[in-house]
DNA sequence: CAGTATCCCCCCTGATACTG
DNA sequence: CAGTATCAGGGGGGATACTG
């Protein structure tokens, strides 16, 4: 976790999900996971991370009741890791760093791929920010000092 | 960054994002500067942050495109590290973070801060996902394999 | 205040070898 | 296949001192 200090306790909920999934690998695990992932060595090849990286994480992240393990689907004795309500939680965290890469970090004809709809190509949701009123804002609304100040700047194409 | 392995040409947008922001620090330090921070100090005392590090991730992420600096606002000679739009941009990711924690991470008695307006104590966006067709989605329906099957399981309290 | 420069330790990380 | 054990290294990260 590369981490001396937990944030945990730090009140800020931003600070304690990073506590939780905030390292290097455990968002790409967990983005295999929705891709379909479930076997040690599905994780472990699709990733390029060694063994024992994998294992540790994989740990955490059961401790952590992202993952739970359960029989192979297929008969043979070995486990699965599959997420739990809590760990399919974060789809809309693996959704937003998706889409913001796609929106700001990627020249237009470069290749995508990740949890997009295989058949169509087409990515499987989106996402949309609203303010408590209900309102729906653009992700380029200024966020200023905890209020939301409708700006309208340009935006990213969509 | 902890990484011997870029993640940059995965082609996909989710590692791409984590090349980026997927640090320990970086999510952390813009979750501040959505909270208003904007000088070197009032980053490194809400982080708790060395010097030394913040200094390097705030010259990281200006030179990614997420910061930039400008001349100070009160008239010191000082600079000032503010969200560039690719860096507002990760609004959504905050706040995903944010709402994840809230819901899965907290018991209901504790305390949170992070992203509120302060006068009301209240969150000021909530996150929606959307499925291509418009159709909303809890985030407890089940993704697996690039298909999101609405499973309508047990919801967290809102 | 806003950094830069050092020192140093820890632990993450990767490779390899081994076990069931 | 699914891990565990062990080892070597490298860079992140904290602390401190120094500068403009």
């Amino acid at each position: 976790m590369v981490k001396r200090v937990s944030l945990w306790n730090e009140g800020c909920p931003v600070a304690r999900s990073l506590d939780v999934i905030g390292d290097w690998w455990s968002l790409l695990i967990i983005r295999d996971a929705f891709d379909g992932a479930r076997r040690f060595s599905e994780f472990q090849q699709g990733l390029g991370i060694g063994k024992g990286v994998l294992a540790s994480r994989l740990r955490d992240l059961v401790e952590r009741g992202i993952f739970e393990t359960c029989p192979a689907s297929d008969g043979t004795a070995y486990r699965e890791y599959v997420l739990t309500a809590t760990g399919r939680g974060l789809f809309p965290v693996i959704v937003a760093l998706r889409q913001w890469a796609e929106d700001c970090l990627f020249a237009p004809d470069e290749h995508r791929s990740s949890l997009v709809d295989k058949e169509r190509g087409v990515s499987i949701a989106r996402l949309e920010v609203r303010s408590v009123d209900g309102r729906a804002l653009a992700w380029s609304d200024t966020q200023v000092r905890g209020v939301v100040t409708s700006k309208r700047k340009t935006r990213a194409p969509a």
